[in-house]
DNA sequence: CCGCTCATGTAACAGGTTACATGATTTA
DNA sequence: TAAATCATGTAACCTGTTACATGAGCGG
């Protein structure tokens, strides 16, 4: 139950609105934590019914009536007390990762196409980080910044999330370039394969690619 | 639903036991996918009853018996059926990262103690992810393995797992100093705390931190 | 003898995702 | 006029976690 506990984290930095929190929580952002706005929106309803948030209508000229939550004192208390007990670990769960494992056994083509297509997120994200880190850091430099300035937990958190997103930029280009270097090298070798792109699966039959151990780079 | 191509994609290097399937699953290795022996036992009769798996009975003199399974035609079909459509991203979700999110409203030695065990966990594996690339290339060079060898797909996860766990000590360990730091410098400021460790929370009371926008490096 | 590894599950519950619903206003 | 943004949710479903259960052999 950290969803919580990370809707607490993002609402000290001022109060929010559900939208505004789910706009952090989400696809582009997530420094920290990822979640839907229907998650956020039933989380904040059980913390203020429990009292951790509480939320003031704000009445817009021109924009829906909107709630703006901030943190109990009840919320801190509960904060820390969950920063203070055990972390469970963290785990990867990456549906390209699991395809990426069976790239022997798939079509190159198309593993490839995702792997460059997720490269481009992560360079996306990484601009997106980098951003952020510029305008919470303000006049001071870096190195000022983390020693001096007020809330460093933010600036540290985006910190690891750049560093993720690089260094996933950095492993799906050298994979990209991995997987087609191997697929030209089998078309190269099989004399022309029919067919656009160059499937490299192999047939049901054909025994499992079956490279030679040794090979004296085929093709270039 | 990709836990079922996760296990799909790891019978993929041979027949697997539920049990070795765990332990493949689980928190030290976890190369790309996580799982709890539950998950799987049940993921595995799922599989079965679907055809995508199949198992065979090895009855063992000293052991009890076990059922080890393989990927049937239909299975590959399956998993291939997977890797061609678009993967969802793959998101950030971390106990400790919100607790560094909330770092300046929180016990600073707790959460330090944290970060610093993280950074230790990292570095068993990052050591055991090195093992097995080893292992995998054998006697080859990681180029040439790269290059040449069969089956790449799992020796790239396990590049991304190293490569994450890498970032994930080096971004620990240089938290955990900033965080050391930053907690000395207000002890020393504060002209010495009363208590062990330095609290470092402040009290509701107290304006949050109110460090100084421009310090000449208290204390060292 | 205690605890670990091998080996396999069931059941209850907590948490996350997908689909659906509404409605006003601004921008292309 | 169509699409995106602001703003908030409900309901059904799927997935993952926690707790519990069983039993044999091996090592200290």
């Amino acid at each position: 139950m950290a969803l919580r506990h990370a809707v607490l984290a993002a609402l000290l930095d001022g109060e929010l609105s559900g939208y505004q929190l789910a706009k952090a929580f989400d696809v582009g952002v997530a420094n920290f934590w990822h979640a839907l706005p229907q998650q956020l929106y039933a989380e904040l309803a059980r913390l203020e019914k429990e009292g951790l948030v509480a939320g003031r209508r704000v009445v817009q000229e021109t924009r829906p009536a909107k709630r703006l939550f901030h943190v109990t004192d009840a919320g801190l208390t509960e904060l820390q007390r969950f920063a203070a007990d055990a972390s469970k670990p963290s785990f990867i769960r990456d549906d390209l990762l699991v395809k990426v494992q069976a790239a022997d056994h798939v079509d190159a083509g198309a593993l490839i196409r995702q792997v460059e297509e997720r490269a481009a997120m992560a360079e996306a994200k990484i601009d997106l980080f980098r951003r952020i880190l510029r305008k919470m850091r303000g006049d001071l430099g870096e190195e000022e910044f983390i020693r001096a300035g007020r809330r460093v937990g933010p600036y540290l958190t985006c910190l690891r999330g750049l560093a993720f997103e690089e260094g996933n930029r950095d492993w799906c280009r050298r994979t990209a370039a991995i997987l087609r270097d191997r697929n030209a090298a089998v078309a190269g070798g099989n004399a022309a394969v029919a067919g656009e792109g160059t499937p490299a699966v192999p047939g049901e039959s054909t025994a499992p690619a079956a490279r030679p151990p040794e090979v004296a780079r085929a093709g270039r």
